[in-house]
DNA sequence: TTGTAGGCGTTATCAC
DNA sequence: GTGATAACGCCTACAA
């Protein structure tokens, strides 16, 4: 009694098995390829066929199955993400409008949380590219060069949208680090702030952090100001951090009378510790902070920070790759989506 | 001149190709089923043949397919997630749980957000049966008859997270958010807290904020205190939303003398325009919260409040499925990872 | 330890 | 408009 290929298979998969196209065709009496294209390509069948085989679908519940799609058509539906902190909530942003264009065209997305490392991020994009994503989406801006060397031979389109650098791996949608620190520092010196202090966030394997130091040392530079190392401290991101930050400002360098935080949780944490030991800002301390945090405005008293468009960038991003997918765009895009400072009460 | 089967292929894709086990094989002089092995199964081939295909492997720069694998194989490596809104914080920690899992174990992770709808919800399910997910982390509890139905048919393991719902459709790993809101309200009252509102978030479509109200009002119930309608309010999530329901409630129903919120960016947002105001807290008004976002413990005064396991519950999620997929477990599971309540200042 | 044959579920291509 | 056939790149099953 020799088995049937389907009782093999059923066997082989555990007593259950999966409709395949095949199942419906049978079923509705037509060809395998009227059926992937009644569901495909509806206007290539006629309206007989067309409703015939949606029918047997819906009767036995068929799933195509996108894999066997993917590996045929040798096209992926499957965009990947790959951000150094799915905790930090600056990211939430930027996946909301990413998700929200490709959703929008049939696309899904894939994500992974590398953490700071460069080495991580690697093998999230070898990860991806086993996958054969469409597209890839990069918040860091280095990357190790066997990362650049594979997304090279893979030649799948990628856009990094960390910040605006002038290398490329391909595409790049984002806004300039360097001209947002700068801009905020000069800024602060135009209210009349004379001892500005600069809080960064840690610089090791984190570009845009030592973008935002940069961008601070050179707007001292053109004031004509001498750089105070006293002035400029280095802190993991943290409401505790912030506190700890602003306080050790005050009481090691009394002369401050600003202090610009390069990341918003850091300031938060900064004017809550002020507010507690009665600290008044801006009066003894002014305090400006980095990304529009909703937060930043309800606080007391709402920080004076610098906009960035967090959810604009993610859609811009995918956007951006769809187009080089489809083919609408050939040429690489270098956009910058800008930044804007909110000038609020606290500096 | 007929063309080669190799140099259709490149046609076909435009021009450039990606290598294939094949090409590996070829250079290697083994079959393909050597190379195969060699990656997926070092242990059962030769040391010699290991270090021949790796070289080649390195040499060419080949990258697997993991589509052709999975198809092949009947097996995936991805996990779907659907969330209500990735903008919400809370479910970073989720993620990060999940992710931290997912990666020390060769998984990927696809993450949909379905918005508060069932019906998206129900069109994200589609969409990652029709990937072949190895595994769905759902945050709601309640989906469409459809839902339900592919869920079943497809016999993948699911792994709900949002609430220790009775009747999951698989496995539950959560909190009860009934629990939770009832034990904070007779906390409240054994403060002594006499007139305590409640401020819920939006109940349509939200079984997580229906099951919190009920248990206020379950509290209520067994302390023998009648329900009373105006300290009772509805408001989406939001800080300006939290600071305008403390200003309603104070001003419309002045009896009350305890809110508890049963969103924490609401609570926050109530606090910050207490103290705007200068109304006392818990002086005028004591204030509670649902889930402890690390802010909470930095506003003056610090934020009473129910502390949820976001992380665990990510994680042993992440567990559970795993757990199913290798046929470690074969039961479902109803883990239920608890709260606690963090008495601080506000109340 | 290694290789051969066949199939995973779909689409591309060409014939009718 | 519809169908037959051969890929897509890999793995399972079995043979040597």
């Amino acid at each position: 009694m020799a088995k049937s290929a389907d009782q093999k298979r059923k066997q082989r998969n555990g007593g259950t098995t999966t409709s395949r196209m095949r199942d419906v065709a049978r079923k509705a009496g037509v060809s395998v390829m009227t059926v992937s294209r009644a569901l495909n390509d509806p206007d290539k069948v006629s309206k007989e066929m067309r409703q015939r085989v949606r029918a047997v679908v819906e009767e036995i519940g068929y799933v195509p199955n996108r894999l066997a799609r993917s590996l045929s058509s040798n096209r992926s539906n499957v965009i990947g993400l790959i951000v150094p902190s799915i905790r930090n909530s600056l990211f939430a942003e930027t996946i909301k409008g990413i998700s929200d264009v490709l959703s929008g065209n049939g696309y899904h997305l894939m994500i992974a949380d590398s953490g700071p490392g460069l080495l991580e991020e690697e093998e999230a994009i070898t990860a991806f590219l086993q996958q054969r994503v469409a597209g890839l989406v990069l918040h860091n801006t280095s990357h190790t060069p066997t990362a650049i060397e594979m997304i090279a031979n893979a030649k799948v389109p990628v856009v990094e949208n960390g910040n605006l650098t002038a290398a490329p791996l391909d595409s790049v949608v984002s806004y300039s680090n360097y001209e947002a620190a700068r801009a905020m520092t000069l800024h602060l010196a135009r209210m009349g702030y004379k001892h500005i202090a600069f809080v960064s966030l840690v610089r090791r394997e984190n570009d845009r952090a030592r973008e935002r130091l940069r961008g601070y040392l050179a707007a001292l530079a053109e004031l004509g100001r001498k750089q105070d190392d006293a002035l400029i401290l280095e802190r993991p991101s943290g409401f505790s951090a912030g506190a700890e930050a602003v306080v050790n400002l005050v009481e090691t360098a009394p002369q401050v009378d600003a202090i610009f935080f390069a990341g918003d949780v850091l300031a938060v944490g900064a004017v809550l510790e002020c507010q507690r030991r009665g600290w008044s800002v801006p009066g003894r301390v002014a305090i400006a902070s980095f990304d529009d945090l909703d937060m930043l405005r309800h606080v007391n008293p709402p920080l004076t920070t610098i906009r960035l468009p967090r959810y604009e960038i993610g859609r811009r991003s995918a956007e951006c790759l769809l187009d080089r997918i489809a083919g609408r765009a050939t040429e690489r895009v270098s956009l910058d989506l800008k930044f804007e400072i909110i000038q609020r009460e606290s500096a």
